[in-house]
DNA sequence: CGGGAATTTGACACTCCTCAACACACGTGG
DNA sequence: CCACGTGTGTTGAGGAGTGTCAAATTCCCG
């Protein structure tokens, strides 16, 4: 169960500016500088930079004190934690709009890794604090940000105290499905193709599940017609209301 | 499982001034208003009220739109989803000093019940919104309560995925001991003595277990040494870094 | 084509759940 | 004072749902 993770610790700088302008940014309208205005986008923009990385690269160990702070501009990363004997659970992935990192405490609680290519627009950690005890409208927005997560974070905490295996994979798969449409604004459909970012042992990782277990239920869920697998890591969803029953009945998330 | 607690559904308000005066408040130090100059506090002041509840009072239901939050003076709650089938996960118990209720959003995401007696500082909802937003100190404490609160969240939800039953048992009476003693500072010592607030189907909600099993891991750990029971409600704890240990190594919490 | 990783499948074990009975404390009313 | 009911907690027997271990299969990429 312990990933030798220690392949490639450094995340790369790009080369200097392959920066986008804050203005294009595919983010822009869902990540933490939203509210922003003209000026304070300037701001911001003097202390990003960006940083891309692979599957499996460490961005954030947990109990390390990390300089930066910032916003997942494409792909997926996870945070976990990893107890002694090798026990992982996942407590949150990582999606383009996200903010990543623990601000006003200098000390990562989780660990991120990323789990698909990723690229991250980062802060230096102390003006991006400094920026935001600052500025009314971004603290605003961190906080906004915050209390959607921490009500993202309960809704988890139901579904690994009771949901069976079975509702875990198609509530996972809800959330995939959700959070791969956010940034356009549009929501799931009927027969829609849904990619699946995560390896078995992320999902069951963040599931509360062995590899196994996730193995044999997607293959249920897949005999129950609820959803239609491509390949292992594409599947069809039929009829998204069947899943969301399956699911074991969702409220719209955030 | 479904409990019928459709009994009490409206909290008092206390004859109108049984109020502490703010500087004399128990949780002045601790609660959301633990950053307020004077002048702020006058503000807030004059806008509190406070209420009293019973053990099993709701204090908010989900799905509801709620005219107040607050803080927790006295007492222990809860905060739980019920799922249609009766199952009940409860997703974050609040302290003294704990802040109540899901600001900037109408709709509560989850039910608050009272676990204990207790007493609640609540504020108009709107009022105390726009005072947020109008005053920087007291925003930055909410999301620093925010991100504390979203860490607990995350740590739970590696006991909900990943720990045995009886890791679960020792984690929560680590959380309950240390909750405990927060508002005076202290930290937990050998041979100390433990209230439960909870009776054991709330315990058995907030570990994702039915009631017989956290019944049969409070006799597993007693046999084991790790704790003793004075009655069902009370236990003595030896050796603190032995139920740290048992609870499968916690790292100091906020 | 070969080799390793990711995934699936199978057989079996074990933790925890289900159902049921029992014990205990408490309040109420006869 | 005791009978009774109710809420809370404990204990036991048996079984369902997942985990564990092992092997087969597919996929990917050199």
């Amino acid at each position: 169960m312990v990933k030798a993770t220690a392949a490639s610790r450094t995340p790369h700088h790009d080369a200097p500016r392959s920066a986008v302008h804050c203005l294009d940014c595919a983010i822009r309208h869902h990540a933490v500088c939203a509210h922003c205005s003209g000026p304070e986008l300037e701001i911001l923009s003097g202390v990003k930079s960006y940083r891309t990385l692979k599957p499996g690269d460490t961005v954030v160990s947990m109990g390390e004190r990390t300089g930066f702070l910032g916003s997942v501009v494409e792909g997926v990363a996870s945070m976990s934690r990893l107890l002694a004997d090798g026990r992982r659970q996942v407590v949150g992935l990582l999606f383009p709009g996200d903010f990543m990192g623990r601000p006003f405490s200098p000390v990562a609680p989780f660990d991120v890794v990323a789990v698909t290519e990723m690229r991250l627009c980062t802060f230096e950690r102390r003006r991006f604090e400094a920026m935001v005890r600052e500025t009314p409208s971004l603290e605003h927005r961190m906080l906004e940000m915050a209390l959607n997560e921490l009500d993202s974070a309960r809704e988890w905490m139901v579904l690994l105290g009771r949901k069976s295996a079975q509702e875990k994979l198609a509530s996972f798969f809800v959330l995939a499905a959700q959070r791969g449409m956010r940034l356009e604004n549009r929501r799931p459909i009927d027969g829609m193709m849904l990619e699946l970012p995560l390896t078995r042992e992320d999902m069951a990782d963040f599931l509360g599940l062995t590899i196994e277990t996730v193995s044999r239920q997607i293959g249920a869920l897949k005999k129950a017609g609820v959803i239609e697998l491509v390949d292992a890591r594409h599947l069809l969803i039929p009829d998204w209301e069947a899943l969301v029953e399956a699911a074991g009945g969702e409220l719209e998330a955030v």
